[in-house]
DNA sequence: TCTGGGGTCCTAGGACCC
DNA sequence: TCTGGGGTCCTAGGACCC
């Protein structure tokens, strides 16, 4: 029988910074989102305060119970790097695992010659031991239900970090309990449509007929009904699906009026996306760019966006310049812009044969943007990079509390005093 | 009275995820 | 003062075609 199995990392973002600071054990801590806006990972200690998953920072830290509250601006690099030493531990001992997300791996447990209470105890220990990382682990006969086996392994003291839905009779039970919306794949919307329709528990979906479920919820809710009968629809899969676009975007630290500023952001962003383009050997076809005013704060509300198929290109220079003409008939005085960005679609693998109308050597442009990535990559971001893209950025996000880059960086790796 | 029907392709937007 | 960013998948609807 299949056996699918989840494991996370409990906040993993908060437990990256622990692994490097002795001081934060057992107390609240917090990681911020981007522009140092809300707080996307909690230790244990901080949910214990009431510090909800996306509360906006600048508010809750006023308040006097969250006084002694430690709080990071997010390091990606870090926790990028942690997330690999978790999947290369795993991928040693495990048959075939599937990166989900930075902190998130479906394992194929199916068919193992060990006691899985066992073997899953013993990934916790070594990836405690070799990334301190402290784990839960879930698993059952499909991706959804080792998904909200996790989260039970996660919530529930019993389990002890380790949960096994593997019984149908323990399902059962469970189902009775839980509600919808624990379920991986139904969000608000579906949730709000189901209990409108009576649907309140998982058991109360299950038992809904498929073809009703499909009726209402199309086939993305049919399949998670199956999923949580037991009829596995999603499949692992090893191997690094191809990316189907990038996006490239930033809330600014202070609000935008200029046209030269909203540019010169957007020239950026298109210079990190075709970086990203380049790393993994795409051609972009597509090219959308957005602007929006702040949603929270009163202001009238703007948001233009616009996008455009386009001779496919890695190269810096043409992105800029299509995203700069794109965008320029969008803005409009009087407004108060919030945030900015840019997104690539149809991506091609770089060596297809050239369009016969290219407007440029493919071979020339090819040659210079590799020189410029090379330059970059031996001497640090932006020693080399457009001029349009001045990175002066009075618009810079916010950034108050940033670690140092402990794995990836050898100026800012771990001192010992001996 | 009665103005086709069915197919493909593309895109925008919605919903969901971490 | 201050509310993230980067993804995927699906559907509806328009354009176009025969």
């Amino acid at each position: 029988m299949a056996v699918f199995g989840l494991i996370d990392g409990n906040a993993f973002y908060c437990s990256c910074q622990r692994a490097f600071e002795p001081r934060l054990k057992q107390r609240p801590v917090v990681v911020l989102s981007n522009n140092d806006g809300c707080a996307i990972a909690r230790t244990q200690e901080a949910k214990s305060l009431g510090i909800k998953m996306g509360e906006p920072w600048h508010l809750a830290r006023k308040h006097p119970k969250n006084r002694d509250v430690i709080w990071y601006s997010s390091n990606y690099a870090l926790y990028a790097d942690m997330s690999q030493r978790m999947y290369e531990v795993l991928s040693a001992r495990v048959p075939s695992v599937e990166a989900y997300s930075i902190d998130e791996m479906f394992l194929d447990l199916s068919n193992l010659p060990y006691d899985l209470n066992d073997f899953c105890k013993g990934l916790r220990d070594d990836i405690r031991h070799h990334v301190k990382i402290p784990t839960c682990i879930g698993w059952g006969p499909t991706k959804t239900i080792a998904k909200l086996a996790n989260a039970l392994a996660k919530e529930d003291p019993q389990y002890n970090g380790l949960c096994d839905l593997t019984d149908p009779d323990q399902r059962k039970k469970w189902y009775k309990r839980l509600s919808i919306d624990e379920v991986w794949g139904i969000g608000r919307k579906v949730s709000e449509k189901l209990k409108r329709q009576g649907v309140t528990t998982i058991a109360d979906f299950v038992a809904l007929d498929p073809h009703h479920t499909r009726s209402l919820l199309t086939v993305v809710g049919a399949r998670v009904q199956a999923e949580l009968k037991g009829q596995s629809c999603l499949g692992l899969s090893d191997v690094l699906q191809p990316r189907k676009g990038i996006v490239s975007s930033r809330s600014f630290g202070v609000l935008l009026t200029e046209w030269e500023d909203i540019r010169e952001a957007l020239a950026l962003f298109a210079h990190r996306a075709a970086e990203t383009l380049r790393r993994e050997d795409l051609q972009a076809a597509h090219l959308s760019v957005m602007m929006r005013t702040n949603p929270h704060n009163g202001d009238p509300w703007y948001a233009p966006s616009a996008s455009l198929s386009i001779e496919p290109t890695s190269d810096t220079r043409d992105l800029i310049r299509i995203a700069t003409s794109l965008a320029q008939p969008l803005w409009r005085s009087g407004f108060r812009y919030a945030k900015a960005g840019i997104s690539l679609n149809d991506l091609r693998p770089i060596h297809q044969q050239p369009s016969l109308f290219a407007s440029r050597s493919p071979e020339k442009s090819l040659a210079l943007m590799e020189a410029m990535d090379a330059i970059n990559a031996r001497y640090g971001r932006d020693t080399l990079r457009p001029a349009s893209t001045k990175i002066q950025q009075g618009w810079r996000p916010r950034a108050g509390m940033l670690s140092p880059r402990y794995t990836t960086c050898l100026d800012e790796i771990l001192r010992v005093q001996t």
